[in-house]
DNA sequence: GAGATGATTAGCT
DNA sequence: GCTAATCATCTCC
């Protein structure tokens, strides 16, 4: 059930981005498990991409996880609030990314409302990278775990979509990253409520 | 060691 | 629409 290693090896981050939209992304946390499947992604196109982390070779304490052999997750923390969960993908030094920006909910619905702190009829419980990470209980400690643990998975339950059905478009929050910024790096299901911001 | 800042969100106007 | 919250990380000195 779980997506095989071979599938993370890939090193074309955009045709992966666009190809987890559907798959379903489980986490098991505190003995709880939960997850969904994914209807947003963003690609994070390796060194030559401004809106990285990883631009210009940047290998830094934090993002050597993305540098690592792919299929394993790269974990951050940013605004001082927020935890973001990536995929890594590709072959060892090569530092491509897929951030994971909204799941549609269908395990452990119960847990993911209290760690919320919200009703499961508001869309906003997945909606968002941010969202995501706290819903499915996830956070550094799980930096660099692989996806073929039992912690952190992605199944393919063959849900798929039509390619019409799939929006591309620019990436979210980074306007910083010059022409880079216009990319159409950002996927997601149209029309479905949780898909964060602009949606249709 | 200090200073700036961000792959965001929630809540208020 | 606007902005506070909040801190690890990076960049210089």
């Amino acid at each position: 059930m779980k997506l095989p290693e071979s599938y993370y090896h890939s090193a074309d981050v955009i045709t992966l981005s666009k190809d987890l939209i559907g798959k379903y992304l489980f986490t098991c946390i505190d003995s709880v498990t939960t997850g969904g499947y994914i209807v947003e992604t963003e690609a994070y196109n390796g060194v030559i991409d401004k809106a990285s982390h990883a631009y210009g070779n940047r290998l830094t304490p934090r993002t050597k996880t993305m540098f690592m052999h792919g299929g394993i997750v790269y974990i951050y923390l940013c605004y001082g609030i927020h935890e973001m969960l990536n995929i890594v993908v590709s072959g060892e030094g090569v530092p491509h990314a897929i951030l994971i920006r909204a799941i549609n909910p269908t395990e452990g619905l119960e847990a993911m409302q209290v760690r919320r702190n919200m009703p499961l009829v508001k869309p906003t419980i997945t909606s968002g990278p941010g969202s995501v990470a706290k819903a499915l209980g996830i956070s550094r400690n799980i930096n660099a775990v692989s996806l073929q643990s039992d912690t952190i998975w992605i199944e393919d339950r063959d849900l798929t979509f039509f390619d019409e059905s799939i929006a591309a478009v620019p990436r979210v929050g980074v306007d910083y990253a010059g022409e880079d910024a216009l990319l159409p790096y950002r996927f997601y299901i149209k029309g479905n409520p949780y898909v964060s911001k602009p949606n249709k």
